[in-house]
This record gives C-alpha cells, structure tokens and sequence, in this order.
RNA sequence: GGAGAGGUGCCGGAGUGGUCGAACGGGCUCGCCUGGAAAGCGAGUGUGCACGAAAGUGUACCAAGGGUUCAAAUCCCUUCCUCUCCGCCA
C-alpha cells in the first residue's frame, strides 16, 4: 500500500505509475476524488460528532436538551454511514494500486524484458546429450511425479531416497550458511489467515494463486515470506535491533491457476515446492544495502554449489504489484540448455509494512513504517539444475562437494 | 471434543453508566543529586484520522461487530481469541 497522502499531493505521480505499471485495474481521478470528498466528510462528521458531545454532556442538568441529541443523532448516522462507506471504497482503491518503482527498473512486458546485469560461473560441456531433471529424477529413481499425482494431484511429487536426501542436505546447510550470517531461523505456520496475505500484499493480487481452506479464515502459505513479514504485523520494532534477519524453510503452495503449458515439463512449476526464505526488516534508508546483502547471499550459495548463474533487474512487467526493485537469479540448466529462474529478490519498501502496521521509533522519536527485503535463499529448482549440471554419461550426478559432508555419499547413481 | 476463567496503555493491574484516554505500580525518557554509578527527588511518557506553520484543537479507539441510553471500558446480544483442567493424539 502507498501513502495516502502521496495520493493527495500528487496524483499524477501515482496515475503515471500506474501506467508504467500497465496492470492496474483502479480509476485513479475516481480514487482521488472519493478520497477528496471522504476529507470534507470527515470533518463534518467531527463537527456533528463534537456537537452530540457538548450537548450530551447538558443532559444531566437539563434534560430538555435529550431531544436535540436525539435529532442530532439522526443525521449523524446517515452521515456515518456514507463516511463508512466512502472509506470502504478508497480502501479498496488503495489496496489495488502497486508499489512504486524504483528509477532503474527496466521497462517491458515480461521475462524477456528482464536485463541482464552479471554472470558468473562456467556453463559446463558434456560429450553426450544431456537429460533434463525430469528424465534424470526418473532414470535415478529420485523424483517421482506419477505418484505424486496419484496420490495428491497433477502438479505434486516426491522426492526419494537419495534425492530426499540431497533436497534435506542442501535446505539445511543453506539454513546453516544463513545462521552464520547473523540470520534468525525460524519454522513458521504453514498456513495464515486473510489479513496476513492481505497485508503481504499477495492479496488481492495472487488470490488465484492461493489455496483457501474451505469453511476456515486460512490459506495454505505461498512462501515463508507470508508468515515471517507477518510475524511483526502491528508491532513497533525497537529501533536498536534493526535489521532483524530471518530464515525459515517451509513448503509453499501455489495453484498456479492458468499457467499450465508454461514450462511445465519437470518440476519446474508445481503446486508445492520447498523454500529456504530470507527476510529482512530495516530502516527505510537501509533497504537498499540489505536487498544488496540478500543478493550476496544468494549468490554465494551458488557460487558455493558451483552452480553457473546469471543475474537479472527484473523489468515492469515482470514485477508484481507489490515489487519497488526485483532481482533475480538465474540458474544454468544443462539439460534444458539455458537459464532458467532460480530465485527472486524483491526490495518492497513500506508496501507491505504499511498495511501490516510494522513501525519502528526513528532518530527523531517519530514513528515510521520499516521497510522488508523478501529473497529467496534456494528452493527445489537449485537441485534440478543440480542434476542437470552435475550429470554424468551414466546418467549418475555428482553431489556439491559442500553438501557431501550431509548427504552421506558424492553420488546417486541409476538404480 | 467436554468443563471453566478471561480479553483494558510498553508491562502488571484498577476501574461496573457521565467528572475515564483511563487510578496505582513497574518500565522508559529528561532533569536534579553524585567524582562516577545506585538509591532518592521532580517532570514527562498511547495510537489513528482531520484541521493547523506550530503550539494545539477536535474526533475515534479499553478484543471485534451490533444493541440499549442524552451518555458505555462499564449494561445486553453475537463473534473471535487466549488461558486452565479433562479426553484424544504426532
């Protein structure tokens, strides 16, 4: 959510964004003038309010003055009542607009848009054609989508045997790298409740994308972020402690309601995968360091798994409503034979504390919204391109050196 | 799932119709005191919204929603939540 008052003072910044947005679906001048006519109500309604007070207080000493209340009250509650309802419209106006940009994010419609900005690691060669994640997860005996369908629906899978074992290793040596770093490990919720997504900001925006639970105010979470950005919804945070680093490893579900024959082959877009999330809350003036940092973050792990990546400043069109700057990571799958998403760093300002209420006291005493960096540290997707990379003429893979200490073994090999 | 208790400010905890945004205590902030600190003393200390350059004024908020009343933290109804005990259980 914006300010208000950035509304108020300057609507044509908040219409242009809207436009460079492409993606909103709220009349701005409508949005502007409820909430203009909203401020007039307001105050009369202040007015009568404080008339019904001063009378009221009369009452006891002469009584006469109950039936001015009385009539008072009449035209107060209608008064209330457009005041409500007016206040219920521009809420729902200010739900719906996106997140400001930030001045370098590229223009453009899609991924394809995306800029390229790094690249590092050696794409690896190999003298044989090398199989995809979903031909290796069968040929090993490690990923099991048939089963998954049946047992759950089309879209859910398992991990097995060593394959469950290298996806364990590599979240909790990830969680471990995290730790280290100063990060505070969590193990969240699986679900939450409307106010939560709400406030997150992936509703209204995703709320296709959410599984609800029927007859429950509760969805099943889409990521950590949800529930760990949630965690200090409503708080005042103490200004000293800031940032506050967590991490936390939980399953996200996602219908993905539309996206079928979108790179679906594999596991690549599935209604549940498992993520290893990082959050940060700071000062205002911070998050562009600490968005950087969970860059760094990211990168190191790859770089640590040796995995070939690339990084991309993700464009408009690409960013959901509730992004200021998105990062993402590209990772090299051999198999596939290009990059492909691995995870994504997004800086959201105060979008999300504003409508969770996440405040701290600044220099000045004042309270102020804090902002949230959300980045994924690794999901599912790096142990495809694992696979993929790793993968010998025998169809066997090569475990990350760094994991093999966990995994109890430095290779799965076809059974 | 069964039985009971309760939801008030940063925390504890008063308050059962007007003088309550809320006693009292703790905490915190500032000042005095001190070589420094503790103790002690004094002052201050909620949030949103509107108006205002500011000081401030008004309004709303004592879990949420509705009702009674001129007037509700206080009475009535509904919902939600928390805690304790019992049962079941990973």
């Amino acid at each position: 959510m914006i300010d208000v008052k950035i509304l108020r003072n300057d609507p044509a910044r908040v219409k242009a964004n809207c436009e460079l947005r492409g993606d909103t679906n709220v009349d701005i001048d409508q949005l502007y003038a409820d909430d203009q006519a909203y401020l007039i109500l307001v105050q009369e309604v202040d007015e009568l309010r404080q008339k019904r007070n001063e009378l009221s207080k009369l009452c006891k000493e002469h009584p006469e003055a109950r039936d001015q209340v009385k009539e008072l009250k009449v035209t107060l509650a209608s008064k209330e009542t457009e005041l409500n309802e007016l206040k219920a419209k521009v809420d729902e106006g200010l739900a719906w607009l996106p997140n400001f940009l930030a001045p370098d994010v590229p223009l453009g419609k899609d991924d394809a848009d995306n800029s390229e900005f790094k690249l590092w690691g050696e794409v690896p060669t190999f003298d044989f054609e090398p199989r995809d994640h979903q031909e290796l997860g069968e040929v090993l005996d490690i990923i099991d989508t048939k089963r998954g369908a049946k047992v759950a629906q089309s879209g859910f899978y398992y991990w097995k045997g060593k394959g469950a074992m290298l996806a364990q290793a590599l979240f909790f040596w990830t969680q471990q790298q995290l730790v280290n770093k100063d990060y505070t490990l969590f193990m969240t919720p699986c679900a939450a409740k409307e106010k939560t997504l709400f406030g997150t900001g992936y509703l209204p925006f995703f709320a296709d994308q959410t599984y609800s639970l029927e007859g429950e105010d509760l969805s099943l979470i889409g990521t950590a972020e949800q529930t760990l950005v949630g965690y200090h919804g409503d708080e005042i945070l103490p200004a000293d402690e800031l940032p506050y680093k967590y991490t936390a490893f939980t399953p996200c579900f996602r219908t993905e309601a539309g996206s079928y024959g979108k790179a679906s082959r594999g596991i690549h877009r599935v209604h549940q995968f498992h993520k290893v999330e990082q959050i940060i809350f700071c000062k205002p003036e911070e998050s562009p360091k600490w968005h950087q940092h969970c860059q760094d973050n990211a990168e190191e792990l790859f770089q640590k798994l040796n995995l070939p990546y690339r990084v991309v400043n993700v464009c408009v069109g690409d960013m959901g409503a509730p992004g200021y700057k998105k990062f993402d990571v590209e990772g090299w799958f051999a198999g596939f034979g290009g990059y492909r998403e691995l995870t994504s760093n997004t800086d959201l300002t105060d979008f999300q504390s504003r409508r969770l209420g996440i405040r701290y006291k600044n220099e000045e005493g004042k309270t102020q919204f804090v902002h949230t960096v959300s980045s994924t540290a690794v999901t599912d997707r790096a142990i495809c391109a694992i696979l993929e990379n790793n993968q010998q003429a025998d169809g066997s893979v090569i475990v990350p050196e760094v994991l093999q200490p966990l995994c109890g073994f430095d290779k799965i090999e076809p059974k």
